[in-house]
DNA sequence: GATGAATGAGGATTCATTCAT
DNA sequence: GATGAATGAATCCTCATTCAT
């Protein structure tokens, strides 16, 4: 008797996620191109086979599959830290701490991002995903250094380029997550990232 | 009558240069695994035999040549720093308006020596100069923040997780001036950068 | 009450010809390697394991079958036009007409013998049953031929030559019929192909 | 010192029509899928890496130049047969004496003609090729049998229905001159074959 | 019996590398 | 030195076949 249509769906979508993470594992280290179907495979514990049953298009779905998660996560956190209470200056606390906390949860995602953002051979839809991604955050930070321009919080300058030099922060900081160095072992707190943007 | 012997060393080291330079903007764009020996060979206006003449192990090679002109770069800069008149703040900011020079002349470099810390497909002793490099600006920002903060200049804070967050965002921002999106077509400037340090 | 043996024998065999007469259309269009196992199963509305139960041989298996209907069709119809009444040619007639019929009726199966004798990855012994059946139909036309050249009915020339001259005809008339072209629409009519054989 | 432009120049094309003779034969005893792109490089003594390099789209591209070179013979036999001088019946003598000489010589073609019109898997453009030699065929025998009705020397019926069988008896005969069975060792002669149109 | 998830062998394709000219 | 023809290793991808449910 074959299983039934609502098992093999559960199936198929338990398989869809564990492929996906082991996938942004693979992809953090290797990136898109060094990564190949079997590595993808093997970390999900699956035949290279059948990971093109999941994923027709390859690596490249499973990259956009990361890619698009990734982009979600970022966008429910800006969502997120609007709705927050308090002052522009503490929802930007809020989001710098949770930004923080996510990398030492999956530090893999922000470096897949990089990777789709620099690299030529990404899909052109997927590196729009992860521009799209980028000038999520960069609207929010922007808005929220705005807001705390006007009340006072934040220190007077260009709020883009204050929101720039930001993210650039946060997104060199996620790199030497990913890998560290000599100095590399202690990450700087919220309150420190913040400075730069205090009055 | 012949050429001597230094003049064809001469033409030959210039030729290596001219295909090294030509290589470092392919990488930048394609990184390593995506750049075909004849792509690089197309941009420096030679045939891919050629290129194996002048780097018999290939585009690793040439790859590991990039990265050893970005650490020179970088070793010559700290050294330079350091040897700056001035107070420790105003070294600090000779070698970051340096740096965003940098990144404006050579942009290329910076996202190849991101691609060697980033891509496990690097060679290790490839990955290891570009931690090098990375560890020779840490030291000396590290050094400079001390002795910045010992002349109350510099804000007092974890020196090496200050260096960390003033180069993280060094290179974030090398990233963005690579692929400007919508926000980043004008790059903050040095004073904005230094305030994260600023007492 | 649990079924028969025999009336699941029954349904059994009746799901195979099922299968088999699925099978036979696409084989025709497609030809036997770009046939998938998944496509016979599909067009017989059942699932490809399920497939693999009727035919453990899988489609090679149920290739031969169909070439092996073919087969018995020829066979029978080679019997059934000597034990016609009437004179020899009038006997040609009756089998140019059921040829005809049948290729009306089931233009498949002239295609799958077709690429059962010209395709060498067909099985050897597959391509001897397709060479039989030729071999038979080649027989009796021959014989009847020869009859009829002795009742004056059918032009003297080398009996071989001429059923062979007339089988070819059919076996194009039968591809023309499979893909019609500009010219194809009105099939000629066995009074018409007749001629090559008559007096 | 490299070659000169000419001289890799010829050596091309002399590979590229070494590869598409060999792989006419392939293609004739397989068809299309299940020749391999290394039968067909193997069969041109050269390696399949090679073949790529004059063939780009693979096997499908030289299957395609292969039909292209029976289509281009085909045209010009149409045409130099109603250049030749004389009746219609005896040009429709002289293209069958040659259509039968070329069967002899270049047996290949026809099949991979046949294969091409009825394989589904060959692309539609290269489908189109064949189709349109069918019917350049068509257009003239049915022309020379019109004009050799109103001479006389043509039976009277359907022009195109006789040209249709007798194009139908020439493919079917090229299929018995590739796959010799008991009965096909000697071919009719064209006479022979004429009946089928003569008064 | 019936299904479709799972595996892996086989064939397609690319590209680093060598080498004759 | 300089070129690009030639090779084959490595990877991609499909699909025949098996088997748990």
């Amino acid at each position: 008797m074959p299983r039934t249509e609502e098992a093999n769906q559960r199936i198929r979508e338990e398989r869809k996620e564990q492929v996906i993470w082991a996938a942004a594992q693979v992809f953090a280290r290797k990136g898109l191109s060094d990564t190949r179907i079997v590595d993808i495979a093997a970390a999900a514990g699956i035949s290279h086979g059948l990971a093109y049953r999941y994923f027709p298009g390859g690596k490249e779905e499973v990259f956009a599959e990361v890619v698009k998660r990734a982009m979600d996560g970022a966008t429910r956190l800006a969502q997120a830290a609007l709705e927050q209470s308090g002052t522009p200056f503490q929802k930007l606390r809020w989001i710098t701490e949770e930004i923080l906390l996510g990398h030492r949860r999956k530090p893999e995602y922000s470096l897949v991002v990089l990777h789709a953002l620099t690299n030529e051979a990404v899909a052109a839809e997927v590196r729009e995903m992860a521009l799209h991604q980028s000038n999520v955050m960069m609207d929010v930070v922007c808005r929220l250094i705005r807001e705390g321009q006007s009340t006072g919080e934040v220190v007077s300058a260009d709020p883009e380029q204050l929101a720039l030099l930001y993210l650039s922060c946060i997104q060199g900081l996620s790199v030497a997550a990913n890998f560290p160095g000599d100095y590399t072992s202690s990450q700087p707190n919220a309150d420190l990232l913040l400075r730069m943007l205090k009055q």
